[in-house]
DNA sequence: GATGTATGCATCGACTGTTAGGGAACAGT
């Protein structure tokens, strides 16, 4: 274990004391931006520290190499030390609470000691705030929720579910005549793997009346504010949807403004800013004389600034900027691409429906093949195949592929497996059984608290093994769930593009794995991705278009995923 | 605090609305 993320939690704590002791931002904000390094860096910091290269991290210079010396040397900060005996109180979890920011955390202790959540929810059932000045609360009732909500942590929801809320806000918006149009925005647009609240936008002649007609729907649980203009409204489970109307001039602005993501926001309004313009939700202006530019679409407003339209799943601040300036930017792949799933389930094993049934779904949804990819070997919790339910199983693909082609239809079914790593990184069958697959997945089910070595010995295997085709997913993680067993990532891709092994998207909804963080990093080295659903029933074939949304986000191009291909260069590929 | 470099000092992640209270903290993308 690195001692990585202890020095990077320090930092953030003399981060959160620093932006509560002093006036000084900029301090704070440097303490932050080494933490983010320290924790996202490869290299182990101790092996950095003895070498005595820290100050070669970015934004690790003299002072802060001294602050982690400190930290490895005796495991504490003698300035932290300080700051919590002369304030301590829990900054971290208080200004999680609404409204409560670093200085409303220390004026709450200096008045009237309070130093964690619970001393505060006291104070405030005790009527000891009547008099405090600062918090931008009416009502005690109003803070006792917000610190609820607080201690609940998260509401975020699963893209999937968000597309349900989506699904409802669209309803009721739509059925609102004084709606000229609206998109629903922020990270949901965005196609985040999480959401965290969601945020619609609107133009209307009638403001007022799409607010007042917003807030009385019988989602909304709690109306947070509401004025003219926007309303923030809490539907079940806490779960925050904002409301902002605009003019039909501001729309394109707006939306860039709503979709965000922040760093993009920043670096976009950056660059307005050097070619001498000011760009806000309102519109693209001149700086010297607030003549207006751009403002009416998004399409506008790039273009005024020199760049493509960047597609909102790569708004991220990742290089899509620089991208979109050199005409550079990725053909992203659509859903329209995918010619096939080559990871699905059936009754043979652990899924729910026949091999008939799965294919009838599959054709509804215009494919030219799939790969029925059943649990073989001993996976009993799966219900995986011996080899003689593999031949059994064989001899039924052939008949409906028979079948199809009799009745003109174009459509094959790959006679795939899912093959479990064991924990000695053997595989789960012998080779003689997995050639003769047409496809075979490798993955791990067990074993997850394995450390990274032991993971990665464990792949090896699966890599290097001829009959593997894919790595399914990869990680094992479950989004707020379970992070999943650690892998090597940079590692993983390295080996994966040795063996010429493909790597999964497994776009089941609350797996998403790899993520698109690691897809991305992925695609960029140059493995070829498999966007595969992971179904166990025919409706589940739709979670295709949630991997797609999550390659996109990877930045991937047609090119880069293996299922887009035609059966016959699928074939070609496979048989390589 | 770090960084680039005029080795002392400017610059560093933009901008707006809301709240409560009359300037500043906070929240949001």
């Amino acid at each position: 274990m690195t001692k990585n993320s202890l020095v990077a939690s320090m930092l953030q704590e003399l981060a959160d004391y620093s932006e509560m002791e002093d006036d000084l931002p900029y301090r704070a904000r440097a303490y932050r931006r080494a933490a983010q390094t320290i924790n996202s860096v490869e290299d182990d910091i101790e092996a950095l520290w003895k070498e005595g290269t820290l100050m070669e991290l970015p934004g690790v210079g003299e002072n802060i190499a001294k602050k982690i010396d400190e930290i490895l040397r005796t495991g504490k900060l003698q300035t932290l030390e300080k700051m919590k005996i002369s304030t301590p109180v829990d900054v971290t979890s208080l200004t999680k609470v609404e409204g409560v920011g670093p200085k409303t955390v220390k004026a709450l202790y200096e008045e009237l000691k309070i130093r964690n959540i619970d001393d505060l929810e006291k104070a405030i059932r005790e009527g000891r705030l009547a008099d405090f000045r600062g918090l931008g609360v009416k009502s005690p009732e109003l803070l006792l929720q917000r610190i609820q909500n607080a201690k609940l942590q998260s509401n975020r929801v699963m893209l999937i579910e968000a597309e349900t809320i989506a699904k409802t806000v669209s309803a009721e918006l739509e059925k609102n005549p004084n709606v000229i149009k609206f998109e629903i925005t922020g990270s949901y647009r965005r196609k985040k793997e999480t959401i965290g609240d969601m945020d619609v936008l609107a133009v209307s002649d009638a403001p007022q009346k799409i607010v007042e007609n917003f807030t009385k729907s019988d989602e909304v649980r709690e109306i947070v504010v509401a004025g003219d203009y926007k309303a923030s409204v809490k539907f079940e489970k806490n779960f925050q949807v904002d409301l902002r109307v605009v003019p039909s001039k501001s729309w394109g602005a707006a939306l860039l403004y709503f979709t965000g993501s922040k760093a993009h926001n920043i670096e976009l309004r950056t660059r307005a800013l050097a070619k001498k313009y000011h760009l806000s939700e309102y519109g693209l202006f001149k700086a010297d004389n607030e003549t207006v530019v751009a403002g009416e679409s998004e399409e506008e407003v790039y273009d005024a600034l020199g760049m493509d339209y960047i597609p909102p799943e790569l708004r991220e601040n990742k290089g899509e900027i620089e991208a979109a300036v050199s005409h550079k930017l990725p053909k992203l792949i659509e859903r329209k691409d995918v010619k096939g799933d080559l990871q699905m389930h059936t009754s043979w094993s652990d899924g729910v429906q026949s091999i008939r049934e799965m294919a009838e779904g599959a054709q509804k949804l215009g494919y030219e093949y799939i790969a029925i990819t059943d649990h073989i070997g001993g996976l009993k919790i799966a219900n995986a195949m011996g080899t003689e339910q593999i031949r059994d199983q064989r001899r039924e693909i052939d008949k409906l592929n028979s079948d199809f082609e009799k009745a003109g239809k174009y459509f094959h079914i790959l006679q795939g497996a899912e093959v479990n790593i064991k924990s000695d990184g053997a595989l789960d069958m012998p080779n003689a059984v997995l050639k003769e697959f047409e496809i075979v997945l490798a993955s791990i089910h067990s074993g997850f608290k394995d450390d990274v070595k032991k993971i990665m010995m464990r792949f090896s295997g699966a890599l290097e093994n001829e009959n593997v085709d894919v790595i399914a997913h990869p990680t094992g993680r479950k989004i707020m769930e379970r992070t999943g067993y650690p892998v090597d990532i940079p590692e993983l891709i390295e080996k994966a593009l040795e063996t010429e092994t493909i790597l999964e998207i497994d776009c089941y909804p609350n797996r998403l794995d790899l993520s698109d963080e690691n897809a991305f990093q992925a695609i960029k080295a140059g493995c070829k991705i498999s966007v595969d659903t992971d179904s166990h029933n025919a409706e589940e074939l739709a979670f295709m278009e949630q991997g797609i949304f999550q390659a996109r986000r990877a930045w991937a191009e047609r090119g880069n995923v293996l299922n887009t291909l035609p059966y016959r260069d699928l074939l070609k590929f496979l048989g390589s």
